[in-house]
DNA sequence: CAATAAACGAGACGGTACGTCGAGTCTTGCT
DNA sequence: AGCAAGACTCGACGTACCGTCTCGTTTATTG
């Protein structure tokens, strides 16, 4: 039995377009923000015909949700895990503040949030962890492991009143000082934490 | 008392057309949302010229604002206030979490979120209290003083978690299941509930 | 009883622009063909946006037609009228016969035909005078008028006859050699000349 | 007679695909005008990639030119030889502005003449015969010679005459009424009639 | 009560970007 | 080598809205 895989006829997709498309997308949006992100541009600036981002993605926000897919577009904040949760979340949601702090952090964010009302994909990865690699439920499913957090915790509730603090902030255009990681952590960590 | 305001002449501001420009706004970012609201189909419908539009307000978002503040796109879910902090939370977090379940809801309160993107006015109001009149953290206040919660609980706090929760469930486009508002509540509350 | 004209409101239709329009279509025609004739080019060129293009005219032919109508696309070839038809038809067919041995008339004429098959005015036009102000066939009448030609000639088919054959040659890219007017016209003024 | 044709090596070229081309285009020429045939749409209705089609003809026009040629575009439209050159031209010409009366024939011969524009071969074609396999000068030179036509009579101007007013005809989407033929067949061999 | 001036409706204008179409070329694997 | 499939770049299409700008009309205030 040989492989007899049936391969499609015609000239293969080009990566070099690929991603051509997907760092000029992200170029333009850290440099432009979402609304004013133009398909155009994109084309232009990787070099490319608009036609090749049609063939691949149905809408600018595909384009967009592909980028952040790729971490093309946020630092990765990766949720640490010294095994003191309260501190990781603290230092996690610092780094994010510190981010929302510079205007133009703060307006990556607010047009991350844009692109997501317009894009289930990246409303999702927003909802899950703000757009970054790790997860923030994940990480609170170990603590509850280690004993850090009550069994029965409600780490789905906790992680999106985290997360949501943190966007409801920057779509407030709300001023960070200091300490409000350390209070905004303690608070939806509440009644969680064992004792 | 004199009549001290000395008036400039010429016709005044036409008070129908600014209402009719409301209405017709209202209208159609209830129908189209935010980001298909045209200025020139805000015109169109309110039977005004495109210029008085701009004359007194400079943008779409400013526009949607003021028909925010003037309780035109949200139906009012004034926070109650029947003495127990928890169930007028709970109560109120509910009625948002019904809206959402219909897909109407969803996109308009999505929409918002995109006007808030723009507008730092709609932001602020979404922050506040999702956009409807009463304030959270207000509330929150009473029930200090009512001995319902600690002193020295962080209200603002409480208030971004509960909400921001709330619109990242928007926009991650999360199911919501019945007892979701309770468990919400009861975890941003956490360990703020005098016992 | 006053003028009562009910004037409509609103800006009035810009002359510059109608007339920037006009002239760069007569230019770009002339340089490059119609078929190569690009509503964008034309935009261009006369400083205009698209939109007030195709707010006045359909479509790229009936731009030419309307910059045939001004004589724009055609220098004025006259038809003469000395009192003697043969002669005048004579000079005005080796006039444009002496466009069409020119590589640029040539192709000029074949545009104007190109054009002619998308528009049924530039058709007629072409039809009536080759798209020049006279009519061939009001020549022929001043003709039997003046006795040169027989009563009950046929002017109708004798026009459509010369600059059919005219359109013909250029169509058909056939070389043209001296002499080729006089035994044209006497072609087709055949029996019609009184003797 | 030996083999002699060294042939290279490689595939031949299908005939069959040459086939389904041009009836493809012939199809969709009578069925679109030749400024809306997409060479996009021939190669999907031949089953053939488009590559396949410019490997053989170097532009839409030349396929076009080809199906002329082959036949597929026209009718037979066979100048008869009954030993009347007037009878048998009148009959042709009515044949003709049959066609003529027809929408569809006359915007076929449009889009013909909208060919001829962009290429040299159906101009020529067109010239000599609008398209059909006759010659109309080939006729006229028999009726010379049998003494029907007068001797040195210009049949390439009589030629041209007769077949630039039928087209002339069609560009100006003039009507066409009962006895047209005659009287234009009579005008154009006007002087040419031996006694 | 004229003169003046702002607001208004209508709508034309220069722009920017959209998403689509088709052209002609190139690449891939099959025949 | 020819072919079907199909991805690619390029250029233009015709449309939608933007925000600004005349127009001529209406409405209020002021001299």
């Amino acid at each position: 039995m040989t492989h007899m895989s049936q391969r499609r006829r015609g000239a293969v997709r080009s990566e070099a377009a690929r991603v051509a498309i997907l760092r000029a997308t992200a170029h333009l949006f850290q440099a432009s923000g979402y609304d004013n992100l133009a398909m155009e541009s994109i084309a232009a600036e990787a070099g490319v015909a608009k036609q090749t981002i049609y063939r691949w993605w149905p809408s600018k926000s595909a384009l967009v949700a592909e980028c952040l897919l790729e971490g093309l577009l946020m630092p990765d904040l990766g949720l640490p895990d010294t095994g003191d949760v309260k501190a990781d979340l603290i230092a996690w949601t610092d780094r994010i503040f510190t981010i929302l702090r510079e205007p133009s952090g703060e307006s990556l964010v607010r047009s991350l949030i844009a692109a997501a009302t317009e894009n289930a994909d990246i409303g999702r990865r927003l909802h899950d962890s703000l757009g970054t690699e790790s997860s923030v439920t994940g990480r609170l499913a170990d603590a509850v492991e280690a004993g850090q957090l009550r069994d029965g915790s409600r780490l789905q509730e906790i992680a999106e009143a985290l997360v949501g603090a943190v966007l409801l902030r920057a779509l407030g255009r709300i001023p960070i000082a200091a300490g409000d990681a350390e209070r905004l952590v303690d608070t939806v960590l509440g009644g969680a934490l064992a004792r």
